[in-house]
DNA sequence: GATGAATGAGGGTTCATTCAT
DNA sequence: TATGAATGAACCCTCATTCAT
């Protein structure tokens, strides 16, 4: 019994139900009675600790939105040259792609149709934790502009937009199956094509040889 | 229930309300009264034309997406320089950027939540558009690549991927309402951004004077 | 252009397609869209010969009810002995059995489950056949008695009814799949067992080797 | 959704209420509405029981068909003469006579319409008890032809046929309301005619004085 | 807190029937 | 008379939510 509000075993046990069940049916599909049953619980149960299948599905989300953000931030701390950076933000990236590839399809349907009607938490959670890794990388991207590594004229906030803009459409294409395979090789390909488009010109990277 | 040529008038009628009321609402949020209703006709009729709400969220885009890709396909014919081709396809993107952006978001949703039980006449022909997309910058890339103009080591397939991924990425948060103002100033952005990407070294682009 | 009301050709073209239909689908799953389309015409002009599904069923029925009777009446003015009578009206159902099958499915579901809520002509018109076939069967045991044929103490009505029972129950054996097989032997030994039920004890037929 | 053991006290309510209205409306005019109102409960309250109108339909019948059964096969175990056997299951027949006609209809009507669609359960339970009566009724005359009680040259399984065909055909026709009346006198009748036409010849029963 | 039966609003779909052309 | 699009009442079924035990 942890010092937490209420039951913590019980709740997070419906946490992790709902998780599982709205990943494998989608918030439309997914019932608060296959939730309470992967759970092991009785339906009515989940209304004593979620108010409604919105707020199931927000917490679920905004649980695990907070988590594992220090990490990075933790990281970026280091020393290191601003385009080593972006790397490590690119590092980091592909350690949670299937994280956010699964929860991205989820979070997308939810934000495109169950939550047009309001609840708007979870939206300023997702919003806030958008703009939190925008302002990283458009910090970076300052840095890199003031001692030579990036490329004059670049506008930080907007490039900072345009790589998260490719991140997220990599999930997106991935969660769409599209055909994209995001492995090792492409990663570094990723971190080519940001640095070709990031650099200062003269930094011109050798034609690296592959593994 | 025709589906096909005839009738065009109530049919599209019915399209444009239901275009209208899908955006409005999401697909798992319209209903089929409401559709009726904006288009000024019984429930009933509806299914004179549609055989089920799937049906007719899928006629509402596969009649959408079959349009106007021939004018882009047009325009690459012409014997410019790769880069111009990259520059032309991001023109005829950012021409059609508000539509994507409300397409976009239903087919998105459509994609993550209904398409689960099957349909695929929807996912077929979205995949193969972008796949058709996919290919015609692959093939941009392999003739800059030829020519000098590329940046050489450049996986022509990834390098098209990850083009489009920026491009579905920007969609992406503009549908999302992060903040990213995408206008006129921004496509310049983009631009540059991808030549620094996929330009060879030496053809460095003069800063460029914004406005 | 016979001399009948209205334009026969039409109406009997209906009538023929309902009756496919009906047999086809039964009462409650035929719908009048599949009976025009089968009958070559729109949907709306059936309606143009029969006021209602009901009417139109109720029609196919009366229809073929009242034809074909007067054969069996005919054969049987006959001067032949009241057992071979009763052999004759055997060979007549035998010989219409199949359509007694395909019919007696649609008129009893008709008359189960449709026709509760009144539309009497139907129901009139199968309950004067019946009572018919009755009170000739009735007739000839009647004459039977007379001439010392039957079995004396038979009551003419109720045997006719049971002789009549007993068809009906071959019928809706055969309708209900129960595995019964109607041929030509098992007539034989039908007019065995009535034989058995109705002649007087002494005419003992011989012991009869079948094929 | 159960449909089996379970809360007994709601669910035979509901098959109560069930078996009213699909009597009273048959199994297509009957709607869940008016079953759950003549229960006394909330439409959606069914469904808690029964997972479709059909299931709800067959559980009547599959309830009903089950039960009962034993008590006639326990009478046919005495030691009694076949002809005498063949008296006890016409008492039985006619001691549930008004049972078999009223759920008669409406597993006719099933049978006729519904069924086309499928779900064999009711029809092969039926079928089966179909069967095993017939079973019941050869085994009689085979050990009546075994002791000479029968007519030789009858054939045990068509005679069986015969002998229910006639019995579901006076059902059939107290169904219909044709006229037919059946008391105990009829039965008396009854008893007499299948004698006649099952009894070897020489054993001749005495003209029956009649009350 | 836990349970799970009860609820009932709501939605998609069907189809007999009508009626303007 | 023929047509077939339009109608709209009706129905089955789902499922989030409540509440008495």
């Amino acid at each position: 019994m942890p010092s937490d509000s209420d039951t913590p075993d019980r709740r997070s046990q419906i946490l992790a139900a709902a998780a599982k069940v709205f990943n494998a049916r989608g918030y439309a599909g997914a019932t608060i009675d296959e939730v309470a049953t992967e759970a092991g619980i009785a339906k009515g149960s989940v209304y004593n600790y979620f108010k409604s299948k919105q707020d199931l599905f927000v917490q679920v989300f905004t649980t695990s939105f907070t988590q594992d953000e220090e990490t990075v931030a933790g990281q970026l701390v280091q020393p290191d040259s601003a385009l080593a950076k972006i790397d490590i933000v690119l590092d980091e990236w592909y350690g949670r792609f299937s994280k956010y590839t699964q929860e991205g399809a989820l979070v997308l349907e939810f934000w495109l149709s169950a939550a047009r009607q309001g609840e708007g938490v979870l939206m300023e959670s997702f919003h806030e934790l958008y703009l939190r890794w925008r302002q990283r990388i458009s910090a970076i991207i300052v840095e890199g502009l003031a001692n030579g590594e990036m490329r004059p004229g670049l506008d930080p906030e907007t490039s900072a937009a345009v790589v998260m803009a490719t991140l997220d459409g990599v999930i997106l294409q991935s969660i769409l199956g599209v055909g994209l395979v995001v492995d090792a090789k492409f990663l570094r390909y990723l971190k080519r094509s940001f640095r070709g488009a990031l650099a200062a010109p003269l930094l011109d990277e050798p034609t690296e040889e592959e593994a």
